[in-house]
DNA sequence: CCCACGGTGTGAGCGGTGCTAACATCGAAC
DNA sequence: GTTCGATGTTAGCACCGCTCACACCGTGGG
């Protein structure tokens, strides 16, 4: 590989981050749709098939772009609390997981929008980081619950994402006051009276 | 129009419902990469430009099948439950909602994946029939919440939504008892205790 | 009764896309 | 210093969305 990124070079020098770069530029210009590997090929100053040495196909470039995004998602998640441990730390990162969707709906969509070959190592391995801190974040809410924790991380989590997903498709007009609107309907959820079960 | 079928015709006779049929079933079988308008054509023996007579735009077919599908999901959720008004009730309808997207995830990413132009007023229509049905659905479960009705709907959609969406991602192994997972998972949410809150 | 008209389907064609195969270039290891 | 493998290029296939000009034919005004 070459170690200096010689002028005019035939070789790139670092195609694949070239790569990924464009691709999230695209991603952010004009969503999914417009994310094709000819498209970051001309983003990246170099020839339509060139990609390919990098990525096997274009499902492997998204792969590779969602895993990105769940990392960046984790660390997204740890800054709004950096150690949540009541119901009102855990409304705040439920706010910030949906304005992380809010603010890179095409990212959003492309971690979570079309079905993934499950085979992606780096994919699954940033995937279930995201996964274990809402676990390790529940556990720390509600030390004392009864119910299963696994069940209620999945819920939490289910949550937040279905938030997310409903507002990022506007079926809630997300414009104004995100995070209050996140914070009530997780309120609300949470405070339900469960007497009110038969 | 053509009352009648005329045998070996030169015009389709019903080719919006032709078209709406196969994209339903390349959905079904190829997901929403296979959804084209050439294909949709091909399935329905026509020309590959015949359906832009019934469709602006690949947008605008998908946009049809969705408003299709809200409405199919809106017959199935009552189908689960005729009158919920519990919240256990709630939680079938739950897991009606997670079984509905599990069973034709090519429709449910259809409807909700990619951003949809919200001047189709067929899609909106739909979708609004299905979120006035959950609004009451929970009104009639939680009758006597202090928390606001409509943000404890918003939070109940957007947890079965998340669920739904997690699980055709595979994030959860959905495989085996997704009722069951998804009552669990209510259950959960629904009986955490208020008391934990400081 | 006939014919014009408009709704519907056809065909050719443009530029874009994913992907493959054969070839060109260059750095590095021998 | 030569060879070799990684990386980039060009040509080309089939498919896609979409447009335009044209063909067909049921229907309604004369």
């Amino acid at each position: 590989m070459p170690s200096q990124p010689s002028r005019a070079a035939y070789h790139h020098g670092d195609l694949r981050a070239a790569c990924l770069r464009a691709a999230r530029e695209l991603l952010a210009e004009e969503g999914g749709a417009g994310l094709s590997l000819r498209a970051v090929a001309r983003r990246a100053g170099v020839s339509p098939t060139a990609p390919y040495r990098h990525f096997a196909d274009r499902q492997s470039l998204v792969s590779a772009v969602a895993a990105e995004g769940y990392r960046e998602l984790a660390g997204y998640l740890a800054a709004a609390h950096p150690a949540p441990e009541t119901p009102d730390d855990l409304a705040a990162v439920a706010g910030a997981y949906v304005r992380f969707a809010l603010e890179r709906p095409g990212l959003f969509r492309a971690m979570f929008a079309e079905p993934c070959d499950p085979d992606h190592d780096e994919r699954v391995a940033a995937n279930s980081v995201v996964k274990a801190y809402v676990e390790d974040l529940v556990k720390r809410a509600f030390p004392h619950t009864g119910a299963d924790a696994g069940d209620l991380a999945t819920a939490v989590w289910a949550l937040v994402h279905g938030l997310a997903f409903l507002h990022i498709d506007s079926k809630l007009d997300a414009s104004a006051g995100v995070d209050e609107r996140v914070r009530a309907a997780v309120h609300a959820l949470l405070t339900v009276k469960a007497g009110n079960r038969p």
